[in-house]
DNA sequence: CATATCTGTAACGTTTAATATTACAGTACA
DNA sequence: TGTACTGTAATATTAAACGTTACAGATATG
């Protein structure tokens, strides 16, 4: 699983948590653990649907744009790491009918896969993430 | 997710489609198209938990031990990639309380996330992969 | 019983993907 | 106009996946 996806939900947990001001990428880079260019880079994506809003220049940052009960998990894998699940085989042996077959009944088998996770991840919003950190 | 999963489905089906007759880890790798040490170190880990069996010296190479239907793809996950949806986070900072605590919280879900999806990968057995590999 | 053919496994090398870092243009504020 | 941000591309570094070599042990076969 890539990591992409931890990371913007630790960046939109940060940013539920102080939703009258912005965050630096700095504030959340050292909060996760991570390069500051990463947490940009993630939060682009997320920007660019619409979950949260950033601004440039002094006293800028992002924030958050919808209500909290408004974004689940699946909504962010779904930006970040879709596909993730597909294992990437190599090209096997179209002379056999196993290595020629296999490839595409996989691909079917992982792409439901998927599906059923999204089930478990639509479940749980950012609000509930929030509830969690807290409560622990 | 790890290919070695994928490889031991694929080595799976080629075993189950001749059940009389031993397959060599040469001849599993020339299908999967990867080398015949990978072969023989995914199905070590099978052999162990007694869903193959193995014979060494001239005439030898691995062969099925059990039924068909009685290996889920479950099964299979479990030895070879289980915790492989766990995204491996960087040590986040422990002065903050989303940094303190998050790790744990994403620990919980994903946690649930592979158990959900082994209810989905629970459904299907070798044999039915080994029959989508024959009808398509 | 000597040789060829396999598995089993460790050690090491190579490739590829993930991540960090640097750099800098553009924006906004004071 | 200088300072503090985002946005993004380019490059460097690190870590994981995978391939390769090597060899010991097992077993059939001539």
């Amino acid at each position: 699983m890539n990591s992409d996806f931890t990371l913007a939900i630790h960046s939109l947990t940060l940013l539920a948590l102080q939703p009258d001001r912005m965050a630096t990428s700095e504030v959340i880079s050292e909060s996760a653990g991570v390069h500051p260019v990463r947490i940009r880079k993630v939060l682009s994506l997320l920007k660019k649907h619409g979950f949260i809003k950033s601004k440039e220049g002094t006293g800028g940052g992002f924030i958050f744009a919808l209500d909290l009960s408004e974004i689940s998990l699946w909504d962010i894998y779904k930006i970040t790491s879709e596909g993730a699940l597909q294992p990437k085989c190599p090209d096997s042996n179209e002379h056999c009918i196993v290595g020629a077959n296999m490839q595409k009944v996989l691909f079917g088998i992982f792409l439901g896969a998927e599906e059923h996770l999204g089930e478990y991840l639509r479940d749980y919003t950012i609000k509930e993430v929030v509830d969690l950190v807290k409560r622990k």
